[in-house]
DNA sequence: GTCTTTACTTTGATTTTGCTAAATTATCAT
DNA sequence: ATGATAATTTAGCAAAATCAAAGTAAAGAC
């Protein structure tokens, strides 16, 4: 069984990957990412490399084998899935669900994930509304327009937060921009950097940092 | 925070400790239940020694200090409240749930244990009839009679098996023996070692081995 | 086209954790 | 006292993960 910091590279340099849609993600970001100096990343994807998990192009990045990708898949399975177990059952603020469930990831048995996905009825986002994984390795990825590129004037429904920062969130929570809930792009004005907002019938403005990061949808 | 081990050391000595009514414990008897050499719980029992976790009394064995004796609390806290959860909340039956609590145990917060323990109606006691510690650090020690000792011919409950072995409990299981079942010793039989039982209508007899670790009470 | 910066790799070493094998020593029962 | 049993000591291994610091390569600056 790989462990659990096998597992976190390899989630990871899923995630950079996905996000940045390069397949090959460069050290850097890599050591970055998990908090270690660039030298630890090398040979930490290095060992992955030799285990079948990656491949790995000296001066240009790494990227995940087709067994790699499986496992990538099968960790965010298990985060998601307990993270949404968590606020379901345990009623844990989506906000706070992240740290538990990076611990948890790691040591939960297959019987009791699926267990829970059971219980859940199969669900298909998580509480930040991050896909989850499907038990054979499918994930739908709807690509969704964040507040920098959603129409204005239109009522569109949050779709995604992508942070799991509890800070971020639970501001989030108090602009009311929950997963779910409603809003309206009202202005976009490129000089101040900032997108102007009505969620919940009150007016609110971010800075294109955080808008990039709250994905909408319809 | 202690590792994995430790609090598998630590988890040990209280129970066999628990278990034999003797404050010592024997290396001997440490090393077998984590299934190492001597020499390694030697080393192990120093170290814990030495992190104010036991009184370690060289030939003699190994006692827990007052902060050793709240770990080992603890831990079991968090094993046995992980056990009722699963059998509770995630379908499991209860002679599967002592694998996977035993991994968990090492890594669910605080929070997490206590909105469990919360959920579940602040349990006394586990699927097997182990007690659960409070989060103060209290637990019922109720002396029970097994059914070496309990009376005969009397209507009896059964309270606790005091084994993990999923055979043996499902074994258990298919007796009509399960925490809460009604039990009447109608024999003890001293030459042949072995105990006669009525258990919901069916008849049938254990040796002394199994029967010690069936307890009784009323 | 050389230079310099930046990013990455290499090397060598360290730390932590847990373990074993084998030789030695103490304890206890007879 | 003697021998058996149990525990201890010592020396050492091995895996996992890390860092510091020196070296190297590639890319853009000029």
């Amino acid at each position: 069984m790989p462990s659990a910091t096998v597992e976190d590279y390899i989630k990871q340099i899923y995630l950079i990957s996905d996000e940045s849609g390069t397949k090959e993600v460069a050290m850097g970001r890599v050591a970055d990412a998990l908090g270690v100096v660039p030298g630890t990343a090398t040979t930490m994807v290095k060992a992955l490399a030799a285990a079948g998990l990656a491949n790995y192009a000296p001066r240009v990045g790494v990227s995940l084998t087709t067994q790699g990708h499986v496992l990538a898949l099968h960790v965010l399975r298990r985060h998601r899935l307990i993270e949404q177990f968590l606020v379901e059952h345990l009623g844990y603020d989506w906000s706070e669900v992240h740290e538990e469930a990076e611990q948890l990831e790691h040591v939960i048995s297959e019987r009791l994930l699926e267990r829970m996905d059971k219980i859940l009825g199969h669900p298909t986002v998580d509480p930040h509304g991050d896909p989850i994984p499907s038990a054979s390795g499918e994930m739908s990825d709807n690509k969704l327009d964040s507040l920098l590129q959603g129409p204005l004037k239109k009522t569109l429904r949050i779709a995604r937060i992508a942070d799991q920062d509890p800070d971020f969130l639970s501001y989030i929570t108090r602009s009311g921009l929950n997963p779910g809930a409603s809003v309206t792009i009202t202005l976009r004005d490129n000089r101040a950097e900032s997108v102007h907002l009505v969620a919940s019938g009150q007016q609110l403005s971010m800075g294109w940092g955080a808008a990039a990061k709250v994905l909408v949808e319809r």
